[in-house]
DNA sequence: CAGTGGTCTAGACCACCGA
DNA sequence: CGGTGGTCTAGACCACTGG
């Protein structure tokens, strides 16, 4: 075994854990509770809880006060996503990220924009327009509209040495997000500035970020089908 | 404050939470050390450290031995993606999920396909095509191959009751996963078992699944653009 | 009631960092 | 060297569950 180097705590965690992954113990299963763990690896209860407790915050164990702790059902497998900064991903990746300002403007809020802002209809936001390109190559089209009472100064921001994403990042403390993800066809417009058929498929991906008590942004995302894709892994 | 019911851990975690999500204690500063916390807040070291260490695992702090604990930088903020079974979404819903099989068959692996599954060329390998409907709609053109080692009695199963994602869980141990989501146009096969216009924009999830020392499975979830999106918040 | 988990303490040893 | 985090222990009190 590899377990010798871990600690205490992390030998008691792979104990179990293996016996979950390989089926040996099933979903809705008893998982040794605290005392026999003690005497079974000869360690503090604060040591054995602790491998329970981390089991459940991955999702692998329920525990119930006064009944014990269980195997939890296998879907709760998850895997995490990140708002990320395009210009970091594409530099990540050893490539050049460069940006063309299609738009950049004060505007009046339409009703269905002020209803997401959380402002009044005609009230004044920022409104940007970007294409991302990764070595020259259009790979996201970037719609944002912006609260100016997140970011007073966004529309001085100089989009060819910073983000949008990074600005709000750096101006805006994000407290919190939610996103969806859908296909489209884009329009005449998007398809020209993304150099791409008008019939290719393209990912949508809605942003919308919330910074203490106001919306911060509302951001349209598309990439290209052909170009782009989300990835991501689901571990044990 | 509504901090008074919670345990001390957790006051210790509420008060940093706030310095940080209010943007007084930005990405880079120092966050206050064990020790200062327990003087502070009068708690042993073990609560503050459970405290920091549980904002580190929520990746708002970084920690460095000998030196210190840290804000983190505001991008790690993230979100958890879950494997579903489509047939439990549906009927969550309150709508009736239903099934069309069009194809359950044997057949025999492309180098591609033998690739994925970790396989020989020409080996035995499960395939079924499935369209998913909600309330009689079609939402899913599900193109699965299994690999027979993970499930021999994979094809017996019956898909009036059960979903292969179902039937996976529940019969090979899950213990890794990999997805991409992407744009694409429908073949004119899954055009017509969709009901949808060919040039319609999709979304395609492609998701590999390892049970054990197996590949247990290679699907590719088709959903029209129309209806369906992923959704999903960041938190914290 | 006995057994479970949820929390907390006071003290300890170690490895690491910077001065 | 002193301060930091990483880990561990032995014991404690509480709330909850089931029989």
């Amino acid at each position: 075994m590899s377990n010798s180097h871990l600690p205490a705590y992390g030998q008691v965690k792979a104990f179990i854990q293996e016996h979950i992954s390989s089926g040996a113990w099933k979903p809705g299963d008893p998982v040794p509770s605290e005392s026999t763990l003690m005497k079974q690896f000869g360690v503090s209860r604060m040591t054995a809880n602790r491998a329970l407790r981390e089991l459940t915050d991955e999702g692998l164990v329920n525990r119930v006060q006064g009944l014990g702790s269980f195997v939890a059902e296998l879907h709760r497998i998850s895997s995490t996503i990140r708002i990320r900064d395009i210009q970091e991903e594409v530099t990540e990746r050893g490539h050049v990220h460069t940006c063309r300002v299609v738009r950049s403007e004060v505007s009046k809020a339409t009703p269905e924009l002020a209803e997401m802002l959380g402002l009044r209809t005609g009230a004044k936001v920022f409104h940007t327009v970007l294409v991302h390109l990764e070595n020259g190559v259009p790979i996201q089209w970037e719609d944002r509209y912006v609260n100016p009472a997140a970011a007073p100064d966004y529309l001085k921001a100089d989009w060819s040495t910073t983000t949008p994403t990074h600005y709000l990042l750096t101006h805006a403390p994000l407290t919190q997000a939610s996103y969806s993800i859908e296909a489209c066809v884009p329009t005449p417009e998007q398809a020209l500035g993304l150099e791409i058929a008008a019939t290719e498929a393209c990912l949508a991906m809605v942003r919308r970020t919330v910074s203490g008590a106001n919306v911060a942004s509302l951001a349209r995302l598309i990439y290209p089908g052909s170009r782009y894709r989300f990835a991501g892994e689901f571990q044990s």
